[in-house]
RNA sequence: CGGGGUGUAGCGCAGCUUGGUUAGCGCGCCUGCUUUGGGAGCAGGAGGCCGGUGGUUCAAAUCCACUCACCCCGACCA
């Protein structure tokens, strides 16, 4: 591709609104332009990248034996509806009427979709099972779009969804997919860990999320040194380092102390000059049918609402205000003569502590040498927080590390939750009618170019993994008014390209560093120089982006060294 | 949704407090000459209803009200 042919338009300037390199770069080497809040558009060079992107997650999903498809962007409500999810999903999901007033959503995801397919087309077991996916435009209006098409509200993702008629054919798809996975971000050099995780609103029991490790990440994750184990961090569960230990101290008598205003652990800690760890946080849950639930936690942990909700097995919701009856603010909540119509359920973190506060249920006022069971009871025990330093692995009681990370796959074992709603029923070799069994696996596929961006790149700009570099040299004359130099960078631009090399060639007739900054932010990783060098002792300077080492080559070595170094340098 | 901030040339910004020339500067863009191995120099030039609407005033980029867009922080913690 000659420059001047193409489209690139790099900024010298840094743009006003970036809040990470990643998207700076994104826009300084004019991969994409922002349209609006989280919209995007990729620019011929970005779509190069978005391209190569697509055709390797294409290539791995085909390998695995996935096929693909395409479904539409918009879709009717009456399928979200037939779901449940049409109320469930919110203001995330961009809904639109057509003239005739009839109600359709930008498809947030295509779980629906699919299984309203599947319904349509597969009627007996020996159709399945089936994986399914295609790449399409996503819609999402996220609460908050930030850092560019990292978390854009339009975006491009390859999702999956796979039917089988039982659960091992379930477990084989899915581990196909977690190995296509692995595949797909080995090949773009990336450094990640697929963890456990949790479901969330697409429902279902088991998944595993792939997240890239990023200081900017949004998603946190645990995981083991030593055994490899891994998971989110709203999943993980994990050992007390202090859970065996007992407080030995003598049980003091239960008081009340006057505390006037200490609505939260911070204040009343301060006030009464007891560490946080030593105070009983309650705080109060609420079901869809209005039950309340109250769990106990040790005053510096936070809730797990993830946990808790799992536990519990329904959805909860947090009351912020006041107890129940509405007359004590929530700050002054204990679990001592609590009404007996909650329940009481209490994290580990408090397990063997003696000589605690809590909230005495009473205005202004708290308790101190609370004492369990002496002065409270407990209708189940369990794991309500988060881990924090210094808890360890479950499995080998080593200590566990934390990282941010970037989620960009997310894979799911649905089971028949979509198939029971929407009536997706099979002929089983018994005879009988069976709701589908199912699987969705997702990838971001705009996502992963601003992830390698945020992974891969120093301070002249974006270091491209071969495997998704917009082009893999650019060929630079490094004055095209020097008629030699000039015809001698044509000869060997067409003699690139007649060894089928993915070329671009830098012909504009500006100096040359101007094209040498340019390559570097661009981020191809070869550049090939036509200098004097050339005319003079037939010698091209090869320069790697990577590590910005020259080498001095004849024309020949040159195509020789460039076909050596993408083999090398792919997966 | 709550709090804060910003809208002036394609991009980055100054001017606004204290209203009053033809609204500036840097980058980029166009023309010409010189230059040509890491974002060149000189000369000339194009490009703005100062986010929008309404008001105050003899006079508004500047003051007031409303509105729109964009950005930041928070929206789970007793």
């Amino acid at each position: 591709m000659r420059y001047s042919e193409f489209f690139i338009n790099t900024l010298k300037e840094e743009p006003s609104d970036w809040q990470i390199e990643s998207y700076s770069l994104c826009l300084r080497s004019g991969l994409i332009r922002k349209i609006a809040s989280g919209i995007y558009a990729f620019m011929p060079l970005g779509f190069r990248v978005l391209k190569k992107i697509e055709n390797i997650v294409r290539q791995e999903m085909d390998r695995a034996g996935a096929i693909e498809m395409l479904m539409p962007a918009m879709q009717p409500a009456d399928l979200w509806i037939k779901s449940e999810r049409w109320f469930e999903y919110g203001p995330e999901m961009f809904r639109l009427k057509d003239r005739s007033e009839r109600s359709f959503c930008l498809g947030p995801t295509h779980e629906e979709l699919i299984t309203y397919l599947a319904f349509l087309d597969i009627k007996s077991y020996k159709e399945l099972p089936v994986n399914l996916y295609q790449i399409q435009v996503k819609f999402r209006d996220e609460i908050r779009p930030r850092y560019g098409i990292l978390r854009a509200r339009e975006f491009i993702m390859k999702d999956a969804y796979s039917f089988s008629a039982n659960e091992e054919d379930l477990d084989t798809i899915y581990n196909k997919m977690y190995e296509c996975y692995s595949r797909i971000l080995d090949r773009l050099n990336l450094k990640y860990f697929a963890v456990e995780a949790d479901t969330g609103l697409i429902g279902g029991k088991y998944s595993h999320e792939f997240i890239i490790l990023s200081n900017n990440g949004e998603d946190q994750l645990v995981y083991c040194p030593s055994c490899g184990f891994s998971a989110n961090y709203e999943m993980a569960g994990f050992a007390r380092a202090d859970e065996k230990s007992q407080d030995s101290s003598v049980e003091i008598k239960l008081s009340e102390v006057f505390t006037p205003g200490t609505t939260n652990i911070k204040s009343l800690s301060e006030f009464l000059k007891v560490p946080a760890d030593l105070i009983i946080k309650t705080m109060l849950l609420k079901d869809g049918q209005g039950t309340t639930i109250a769990v106990l936690l040790r005053g510096d942990k936070e809730l797990n609402l993830v946990k808790c909700e799992k536990f519990i097995g329904k959805k909860l919701e947090l009351l912020s205000e006041s107890d129940p009856a509405g007359n004590l603010s929530i700050g002054f909540l204990g679990p001592v003569n609590l009404d007996s119509s909650i329940a009481v359920v209490a994290d580990y973190s408090i397990k063997g502590k003696k000589n605690l506060v809590a909230g005495a249920n009473k205005q202004d006022y708290h308790l101190t040498g609370v004492n369990y069971p002496r002065d409270f009871k407990v209708f189940q025990w369990g794991d309500f927080s988060f881990p924090a330093i210094g808890d360890l692995c479950m499995n080998c009681k080593n200590e566990l590390k934390f990282e941010k990370g970037i989620e960009i796959g997310h894979i799911f074992k649905l089971g028949t939750r979509y198939s029971e709603k929407m009536d997706a029923m099979f002929l089983d070799k018994d005879g009988k009618l069976k709701p589908f069994i199912m699987g969705c696996y997702g990838i971001g596929v705009s996502r992963i170019m601003a992830a390698v961006v945020e992974q891969l790149f120093d301070e002249k700009g974006i270091v491209w993994p071969i495997s998704i570099a917009p082009f893999l040299v650019n060929l630079i004359a490094i004055n095209m008014e020097d008629e030699s130099i000039f015809k001698a960078s044509e000869d060997i631009y067409s003699c690139m390209l007649n060894n089928k090399i993915d070329v671009l060639y830098d012909e504009r007739n500006v100096r040359a560093g101007v094209k040498f900054k340019d390559s570097d932010l661009i981020g191809i990783p070869l550049k090939v120089i036509v200098g004097k060098n050339y005319i003079e002792n037939k010698k091209l300077e090869i320069e790697t982006r990577k590590d910005g080492s020259k080498l001095s080559l004849s024309l020949e070595e040159a195509l020789q060294f460039i076909k050596d170094y993408k083999i090398k340098n792919i997966i």
